[in-house]
DNA sequence: CTACAGATGCAACAGAGTTTCACCTTGCAG
DNA sequence: CTGCAAGGTGAAACTCTGTTGCATCTGTAG
């Protein structure tokens, strides 16, 4: 570790230098801000984390950060129905697969597994010949509070409504994990 | 059916009907191209083609007509991976969930079926509360002949390679579709 | 046939992500 | 410890996908 620095080494930074990929105090900001997450955030999200940190990060720095993570197999990009815009978001590959059910109405995402997603890609495996890199299982719905209110039905949902909200998402009530 | 068009009512456009939209010629000649398209297009390819028919079809109302489908329901937005760039390609919404298995090297897209999938949508309705609206399940990984190539490694897979590439896919002496 | 709600085309716009290139930094060799 | 080359960075300009505002046109109910 640095010693001008008071991060910690993150478990992406030491996955990266057994790789042997060169580290730099952006690339250090960006991996701690992805790491560090309490939810899944876009580019634009992660570049005003990391600048805080950092104050040089750049947001093609982001990008190409983001780029490296995803080649490398040590992030997933998710696109939680594009509810919010047409941003990707990002989190660290997890152990067990899980998929996210994202509230059309309120955004909040949960995050959930299942014992069929491990079998389907088996599947997939065993009857396409495919070698899976990668797999994402999203989901569109209402949330219970969403449902209980009348305009929540398909033909007029307000997708893409709040596109320029507050950064922090609308809770429904519930809690924002299961599993 | 308008005496002046030889194009057969398709199925969304009676669909459309039954729910009291209206119909014109620019959105015949979208829905027909969507119908019967043999593979999954994006809005360019759309319009390419919708064009062919119906000369004043413009770039705007291919995307409102997508936004019109979709938030009836009629049709699914697809990813593919993202293997050919930020597009967004559709398909007529199916009677059985399946799902898109995309080579990361040539682009070629399998559809599959799995019981899996019903399952965890009945799952995520339970155990979430959910009212699930969209289920979508993409795969990206290397095909049996893409496999077969050194280069396919996961942190040296050319990406967005081919972006510019002619409108059909290469093939890889697989079929193009399973289930 | 007429009126009008709603659809269209055009142009301008907006957001996400990429590329180019001159400059800077990391990490290694010596 | 120092030099240096490979590779990373920032800034600006660019590309691509998709959206919006507005004037005009058209499908459909009456």
């Amino acid at each position: 570790m640095s010693p001008h620095t008071t991060m910690t080494e993150s478990r992406l930074e030491s996955e990266l230098a057994q790789r042997g990929v060169r580290m730099t105090r952006q690339r250090r900001a960006i991996l701690a801000t992805i790491e560090s997450a309490e939810r899944h955030l876009d580019a634009a999200q992660i570049l005003r984390r990391a600048s805080r940190v950092e104050a040089s990060v750049n947001r093609v720095t982001v990008y190409r950060t983001i780029g490296l993570l995803k080649r490398h197999g040590l992030i997933d990009e998710l696109d939680l129905m594009h509810v919010t815009g047409d941003a990707h978001f990002y989190e660290r590959r997890p152990e067990h697969d899980h998929i996210h059910v994202t509230c059309l109405r309120c955004g909040q995402v949960i995050e959930f597994e299942s014992e069929h997603l491990a079998q389907l890609r088996a599947e997939v495996e065993q009857q396409c010949g495919f070698r899976v890199d990668v797999a994402r299982t999203e989901i569109g719905g209402y949330c219970g509070g969403c449902q209980a209110m009348p305009e929540a039905t398909a033909a007029t949902r307000a997708t893409r409504a709040n596109k320029k909200g507050a950064e922090d998402a609308r809770a429904c009530g519930d809690a924002a994990h299961i599993a």
